[in-house]
DNA sequence: CATTTTACTGTATATAATTACAGTAATAAA
DNA sequence: TTTATTACTGTAATTATATACAGTAAAATG
């Protein structure tokens, strides 16, 4: 699928948000009002364009009959985390869930499906779909994704310095992950926002 | 909000439909010719009907103007549920979360906010949503949301006889709730379904 | 029993909207 | 340098659509 010009992805954009705030795509005539058309030919040549670079069908025919190509979205479900012993982590997206904006509040970018039962005490069991951000702003006491020598894990963080960094697991039957950043390869993946569970 | 005649009502599934499958509203002739209408008039003065009950509103020279007028959509969360009502009373109504068609929301009736502590050994924390299902069919060893005397009540369900009823709290601190239900009220308000914690 | 509401047909018309054709001009690609 | 692409103006025809007006008939309502 071709790039769209800056001018194609200001009227794809100006759609969209028509779609959204009215409720049906805009008419020819509604895009060059807007933008400031003289003619409602040039909306409908950028029309042909867009569509032609694949990002909207045209019903023939129909008025305001303008269909978006959205790929399938929704935030991915990954299959294997390890939760208890670190299991090796495979960025496989088991399917994909629709993105509900107010489900949980902060945004989601993956959700990951919790193996082990190391984190019970703070009420994550094994299946459970954790909702993850990935951010670079970790705090200590919060639950992280974190990866370690290319092992993925879900546990609080206790500690965090340059020396040592303490991943703590919520079940008293595990003991804490202490973790020398100099020699330990370690990653932050993103912070637990969020848990979805399926009980029926 | 008055009530849509049965004709009426099945306009308005068919302008939803139309908008979810197509993406845009329908014409008066999209309509009469769905519903085998042989004048576009009937259609239109349908329209107006459910204009003026409040369904839906149509932007006057607009083509496929017809703008749906929906309040209630989303999933309602529950927060506490004020004594002697029905759950989903408007006053219980803390918020509505969009149905995504996720796992979760596709069983979901509403949510309801947990009060207490009494389910942390299943992994039910306060202030966590769990999803709802309202049904009759509540089987032994489910998380149920009960109603006994005008108090709801969410715990495991371990027992179901005609002269007691054992609620279980998942909590060493607790101890059973056993009810007698000649003696006293007990509604079954539904299933847990799921669960949705936010972290963040 | 009169009146209103619902549920249409049928005709007509103004206007909303699509869409083709003929150009201009600047810029990017071959 | 030629050609294609982008980004428009301007005109116009045709079709799509909304919508008013005049009726008919059955069912619901007061």
């Amino acid at each position: 699928m071709k790039d769209l010009t800056s001018r194609q992805r200001e009227i794809l954009e100006l759609i969209k948000s028509h779609l959204k705030d009215k409720g049906f795509p805009p008419t020819r005539a509604d895009i060059s009002r807007t933008l400031g058309f003289k003619s409602h030919n040039a909306a409908e040549q950028h029309l042909r364009a867009i569509e032609k670079k694949g990002f909207i069908s045209i019903l023939a025919g129909a008025s305001r009959g303008i269909v978006l190509n959205e790929e399938e979205k929704g935030i991915p479900v990954i299959g294997l985390v390890a939760a208890g012993g670190p299991i090796l982590a495979q960025e496989n997206i088991e399917k994909r869930i629709p993105a509900s904006q107010s489900l949980l509040s902060e945004n989601v970018d993956y959700y990951l499906r919790v193996k082990g039962d190391s984190m019970v005490d703070v009420g994550i069991f094994e299946e459970d779909l954790i909702g993850v951000k990935k951010t670079n702003d970790i705090k200590v006491g919060s639950v992280v994704v974190a990866r370690i020598n290319d092992e993925v894990t879900v546990k609080t963080l206790k500690k965090l310095s340059l020396e040592e960094v303490i991943l703590k697991a919520e079940n008293e039957n595990y003991s804490d992950i202490k973790v020398n950043p100099s020699v330990d390869e370690l990653n932050f993946e993103g912070t637990c926002v969020g848990l979805l569970r399926n009980l029926s």
